[in-house]
DNA sequence: CAAGTTTCGCTACCGTTGGTATCGATACCG
DNA sequence: CGGTATCGATACCAACGGTAGCGAAACTTG
């Protein structure tokens, strides 16, 4: 009685990948504002009113995508920060995704329900994690989060392409020397 | 002969001023989008089409807007760093400056001539006046541009409001740690 | 003064976009 | 079967960035 097993009528198809997939297509060859909602259900071989009827607006459907692709924080058991930093570079590489994660934050920017989604559904869950794994303050692990995804978000609106490892490895060492007290943590 | 005194026709009515303080106004009041060129130009009494007799786009105009806004880097005789983060820190709280930069970065992501403009004419008057000060190679003033600036903008972007005085002087330790080799430059 | 030239404000207009309404058809439950 | 909810399709709306064309105004030059 808790749940009840399925609801009348026609049940939903199962297309949430097929337009996450489509979605991030999209964005890549047309990017953030060309990837329009016709064209990605097109893409998707879908109806513009089948998006509506799921995701409440643009931003909303790109988010939930953010949050299908990045996925969980992946599992580390020293050098967590390293890993989180390069783990977060690489999906941002990814054909599309840098595109819709600043897309969205810049919708996000104007829309206050857009910009409550992205911070309770996208970065709470890895504001838990780092939080649970490092015995640091929440504002200091704000901060991280800021750092690390503002720099990346940065470099790849002036540059238009996603940054260079070599400056990945030199913003971990800026990271880590401020939160291992000044000390590297190591010479790699 | 080099120059001609003045040309003939209508002079151009010195608007720039009334036309900047209006787009400010309007971006803190509605946003980057809400911000429309209607608006700005009836905030400012003047027709639309004279902005676009001046500026080719929405996006040129507030990033002349920025421009005008930001000015030239202060002068700093010795933490030229710490002077330059609380600096952007500070006018990025002044009221619409920091939507304003988010908004027409945004738009640069998808606008390949803003973004050129963006680069050329905001970033890099910044990018040499600190080369030229801060004994670094090129590509370590870029990540300090990309740290500083995309921290502050994410920051806003999630929260909505101007980062605390706190995390300011958290990322500029963080900086500063890295540009001073690993020593603390000072304890304030 | 009279041309000539450029900018002004104004109105009207266009294409695109996010988003909505409505429809018959379809797929499920009881 | 009846009820219900989703599907695709079409049509539609308001808003926005940007453009075209106009007569009026403000200059420079003759």
């Amino acid at each position: 009685m808790t749940s009840s097993p399925r609801s009348p009528g026609r049940p939903r198809a199962g297309i949430d990948d097929e337009v996450f997939a489509a979605a991030l297509r999209t964005v890549d060859e047309l990017g953030y504002p060309g990837a329009t909602m016709d064209r990605i259900a097109a893409a998707a071989g879908v109806a513009k009113t089948t998006l509506y009827r799921r995701w409440p607006s643009k931003g909303a459907l790109i988010t939930d995508c953010l949050i299908h692709t990045f996925g969980p924080l992946p599992p580390a058991d020293d050098a967590l920060i390293e890993t989180a930093i390069r783990w977060l570079a690489g999906k941002i590489s990814e054909p599309g995704v840098g595109a819709a994660f600043a897309g969205v934050f810049v919708d996000a920017y104007s829309d206050p329900t857009l910009r409550e989604l992205l911070s309770t559904r996208f970065q709470a869950p890895y504001l838990e994690a780092l939080q649970a794994k490092l015995d640091q303050p929440e504002a200091e692990i704000l901060l991280l989060i800021d750092v690390v995804a503002g720099t990346m978000l940065h470099r790849m609106g002036i540059t238009g392409s996603p940054m260079a490892k070599t400056d990945v490895t030199a913003l971990t060492d800026m990271v880590l020397g401020h939160f291992t007290g000044g000390r590297r943590s190591r010479t790699r």
